[in-house]
DNA sequence: ATCGTACTACGACAGTCATCGTAATACGAC
DNA sequence: GTCGTATTACGATGACTGTCGTAGTACGAT
């Protein structure tokens, strides 16, 4: 491998049921939350998962893959930030319903 | 099968990421989205979707199951309403982004 | 150039999912 | 009871998903 460049999705590619799929599983909400809560960029390695490093890689290319997360490389770091705007242009209020909802459920309910 | 009665999962066992899987799917977003329009009970057959009828059972299961519909027998029909309630009182605003921005975009983006 | 950290690619695996056809059940109308 | 409509149960199938370990690449620091 020598592409440092990831793919994104374009804003009009960017389709609901990829997003909403993306959004239903707890490791890939977790860093959704994550991130929300700290606005900006974060290494895959600051969030910890509760899976491996192969597993988490995997996720995170899921989340790219829908449009929900921009990646850019930084080093030997991987940074990964929501790509907020571009889903509240698309889908209005899904993006913090969402976070304010997993947020606020119990720590229980938090495992697959 | 002599069992006429649904289960449905309690208020408080609606999950999250039960409820963005199941609404992850095109078929099943356009029953939430069908129901949405007409506000209130419609019977299975009344939806028409690009599937087999199994496939159709399976994808209403789904939706039940998940805490996103509710669903009874009157006579030979299966009357499916949505939980709009319990849904917008356990996470508030969801139901209504995910039904807007489905209802507005493009034809070509409503099949898998 | 070597080392350590960060991340990935690949292949494997078990589990789940969407799909279907066929056969069967439930119920209302006749 | 018989018929027709509405829906389901079952089993099968192929595709996708989440998981992992191992081996490897990329980059900054020394």
């Amino acid at each position: 491998m020598s592409v440092r460049v990831l793919e994104h999705p374009r804003v009009e590619e960017i389709r609901l049921e990829a997003v909403l799929r993306a959004l239903a599983d707890p490791a890939r909400l977790e860093v959704v939350c994550f991130l929300a809560r700290t606005g900006g960029e974060a290494a895959c390695s600051e969030i910890d998962l509760a899976v491996s490093k192969s597993t988490g890689t995997h996720h995170y290319r899921v989340l790219r893959e829908a449009g929900v997360i921009n990646q850019v490389y930084r080093g030997t770091a991987k940074m990964s930030s929501l790509r907020k705007a571009d889903l509240d242009a698309l889908f209005p209020c899904l993006l913090d319903s969402v976070i304010s909802a997993a947020a606020k459920r119990p720590r229980t309910q938090r495992n697959k």
